[in-house]
RNA sequence: GGCGCCAUAGCCAAGUGGUAAGGCAAGGGUCUGCAAAACCCUCACUCCCCGGUUCGAAUCCGGGUGGCGCCUCCA
C-alpha cells in the first residue's frame, strides 16, 4: 500500500513518491526563539514527529531537518525589552525549547539549523537572486520582485490584485510593490548585523528556510512541513525565492498543521491566553498531551481543554494498566511458535491502513483500542481455554504495541514506572496524606477479614472523602486518588513563540 | 471584500461514491461480601438545510445556513 498525503499545492491527496527511491527529505518550519514554546506550537512538532516516526517506520530513510530562527525582529524586540543581548536571548530559547521537545518526547531532528550560522548560504542566495533579476537594492534593503516570478500565490491560491489592494507597506520599507519582500534588511543601531555586499545588516524573515533547506535537503526536496498560518505568506515566499532562484521546482509536497485552540477561543497573546508547553506538562503526563494531539486528524482544528486532557490521561491509565498486566503474565517469557486466538495481526495492519491515508492518527488509534480490548479479554475472560494460545496470542498483540508504541511515542515507557509516576502526581496535586490513607486501608482490610463489612463499608466512605478510591484485587488491596476531578492547565498572560 | 477550511450520536472524533471506526458519557449484564478495574450487550435507518448527478452520496456538484482560519506578527 503507498502512503498517501494532502498536498497543499495540489490542493488533494497524493500517493508519496520519493524523488530518490527509498530516502525522503523534510523540511519542518521550527520555533523562532525569543520565547517558549505553547502548546500550539508542540501541536505541529508533535504532528511532524509522527511523521517522520512513520515513514521510517515504513521503510523510508528519512533525513528531518527543523530549523532554529534565531534572528527576528521579535527576537530583537524581546532582547530590547529584557536589555539583553539578542544573541544570547535566542541562544538560551534554543536550550529551553530542547528542554521542551525532550519532556514531549520529540525525535531530535538530524539538523537543527540555525540562521546565524547559515549567513553565507543566505548572502549566496540573495545574490543569485539579483543576479536573476528577481531582487532588488533598495536603500541598504533588498527585496524580492514579486512581480518577477509568475507563479506568485501558486501555494496559498490567492489573487494578486486583491492582496495589492490590501498589502500595508510598513514605515520605513522601500518596496517598489507592495507584495514585495525584504531578503535583506539594513541594520539599524543595537541589532545584530553582518556584512553583506549590501552593506551591513541581516536576513529578512522567509530566506532563511529557503537557504537551510537547498543546504541540507537540496534545491528540491520531498516534504515541507509547518502551520496553516505559514502557507501564507511564509511558505509562499520561501517557494517563490526559492525556485525564483534555483529554476527548480522546490518542495515536492507540502504539509500543513491545524490550528490548536482553547475551547473555541483562538489562541494568542492579544487574547492573553497563551498556553506553555512547559505549564501543559507540569499537569498532564507527555504522552497522554501527545494522545490528545494525535486523537484528531493532523489537519483538522483541535480543542485544547481540561476534559479532552484528562480523558487523555485517562485513556493513558487504561492501556499501561493492560500493559502491565500482559507483562505480569508474560513474566518476559516468549511463548514460540503455535497457534493464537483469532487475528491478532490484523490490529497492525489496520494501524498501518489509516497511516498510509494521510498519516490518519486519529483512526489508527481505533486499531490501538482494538488491541487493548483483545488484551483485556485475553486476561480476564479468556475466550479459550488452552493457556499457551492464550499466552502467544498476548505476546502477539504485546509485540505490535511495541511497534505502535515507536511510531506514536506513546506508551513507551515501563507500565509500572508510569503508573507509579502517574500515582504519585496526583497524591501530590491532591494534597493526599499516603500514611493516613495506608492506615485506613489496613483498617478495612482487617475489618474484612473479620467479616465486619458494615465497618469496612464506612472505611471505604471515609477513604473517598479522602478523594481515595479502592480495588480488592487478588494480591490484596490497591487504592488510587480518585480519577474524575481535573486540574485546569495554567493560562500565561505572557510571550509565546512563534514559529517560522 | 479576497482565499481557504469545517459542520457526523449527549460530548470528542474517524470515514470523502457502496450502505456510519474508535473514545467518553449513559443504560443493562458478568465478576465482586459491596465496590472498583476489566469484559460483554445496548446506544446515529442516519451524517446542518434545500436542490441536482448516480443503480447507489455523509461522501460528488449547485445554492443556503452556521462556525472557523488566513489575508498584519502568528504552528
Amino acid at each position: 500500500m503507498p502512503i498517501r498525503v494532502f498536498n497543499t499545492l495540489s490542493g488533494q491527496k497524493e500517493e508519496l513518491v520519493p524523488l530518490e527511491a527509498g530516502k525522503l527529505g523534510i523540511y519542518v518550519c521550527g520555533p523562532t526563539v525569543y520565547s517558549f514554546v505553547h502548546i500550539g506550537n508542540a501541536r505541529t512538532f508533535t504532528s511532524f514527529d509522527v511523521v517522520v516516526r512513520y515513514l521510517r517506520y515504513r521503510g523510508y530513510q528519512v533525513k528531518y531537518v527543523r530549523n532554529f530562527t534565531d534572528v527576528d525582529d521579535k527576537i530583537i524586540n524581546a532582547a530590547r525589552e529584557s536589555g539583553e543581548d539578542p544573541i544570547a536571548l535566542a541562544a538560551r530559547y534554543v536550550e529551553e525549547f530542547r528542554r521542551d521537545a525532550s519532556a514531549l518526547h520529540l525525535l531530535e531532528p538530524d539538523v537543527s539549523p540555525k540562521v546565524s550560522e547559515h549567513i553565507p548560504e543566505i548572502l549566496r542566495l540573495i545574490r543569485r537572486l539579483e543576479e536573476r533579476g528577481v531582487a532588488y537594492r533598495s536603500d541598504g534593503d533588498v527585496y524580492f520582485a514579486v512581480g518577477k516570478y509568475s507563479p506568485y500565490a501558486k501555494l496559498s491560491k490567492r489573487n494578486l490584485e486583491d492582496m495589492k489592494a490590501g498589502a500595508r507597506v510598513e514605515v520605513g520599507e522601500q518596496k517598489r510593490e507592495p507584495l514585495d519582500f525584504a531578503l535583506w534588511k539594513a541594520a539599524k543601531p543595537g541589532e545584530p548585523a553582518w556584512e553583506g555586499p549590501w552593506g551591513k545588516g541581516r536576513p529578512g524573515w522567509h530566506i532563511e528556510c529557503s537557504a537551510m533547506s537547498a543546504r541540507y535537503l537540496g534545491e528540491s526536496f520531498d516534504i515541507h512541513g509547518g502551520g496553516l498560518d505559514l502557507i501564507f505568506p511564509h511558505h509562499e515566499n520561501e517557494l517563490a525565492q526559492s525556485e525564483a532562484a534555483s529554476g527548480k521546482p522546490f518542495a515536492k509536497v507540502w504539509m500543513h498543521c491545524g490550528f490548536l485552540d482553547l475551547e473555541g477561543a483562538k489562541m494568542s497573546k492579544s487574547l492573553g491566553n497563551v498556553v506553555r508547553l512547559r505549564d501543559a506538562l507540569s499537569r498532564v503526563d507527555a504522552e497522554a498531551l501527545r494522545y490528545f494531539f494525535l486523537s484528531t486528524h493532523y489537519r483538522n482544528p483541535l480543542s485544547f481543554g481540561d476534559k479532552s486532557l484528562s480523558d487523555a490521561e485517562a485513556r493513558m491509565e487504561y492501556f499501561y494498566e493492560t500493559l502491565r498486566k500482559i507483562d505480569a503474565r508474560l513474566k518476559g517469557k516468549e511463548p514460540g511458535p503455535g497457534p493464537v486466538h483469532g487475528e491478532p495481526q490484523k490490529f497492525l495492519s489496520d494501524f498501518e491502513a489509516a497511516m498510509d491515508d494521510d498519516f490518519n492518527a486519529a483512526g489508527a488509534l481505533a486499531a490501538v483500542s482494538g488491541i487493548f480490548a483483545a488484551a483485556n479479554e485475553l486476561i480476564d475472560r479468556p475466550p479459550v481455554k488452552d493457556k499457551a494460545v492464550v499466552e502467544r496470542t498476548l505476546s502477539v498483540l504485546r509485540e505490535q504495541v511495541r511497534r505502535i508504541s515507536r511510531v506514536l511515542g506513546l506508551l513507551e515507557d515501563a507500565p509500572e514506572a508510569w503508573l507509579a509516576r502517574r500515582k504519585e502526581r496526583l497524591v501530590k496535586e491532591r494534597g493526599i496524606d499516603r500514611g493516613r490513607v495506608e492506615a485506613l486501608v489496613k483498617a478495612r482490610d482487617d475489618a474484612r477479614r473479620a467479616k465486619d463489612f458494615a465497618t469496612a463499608d464506612r472505611l471505604r466512605a471515609e477513604l473517598k472523602e479522602l478523594q481515595v478510591e479502592i480495588m480488592d484485587t487478588p494480591s490484596g488491596t490497591v487504592w488510587w486518588p480518585a480519577r474524575e476531578i481535573s486540574d485546569s492547565v495554567p493560562v500565561t498572560d505572557g510571550l509565546s513563540a512563534r514559529i517560522s
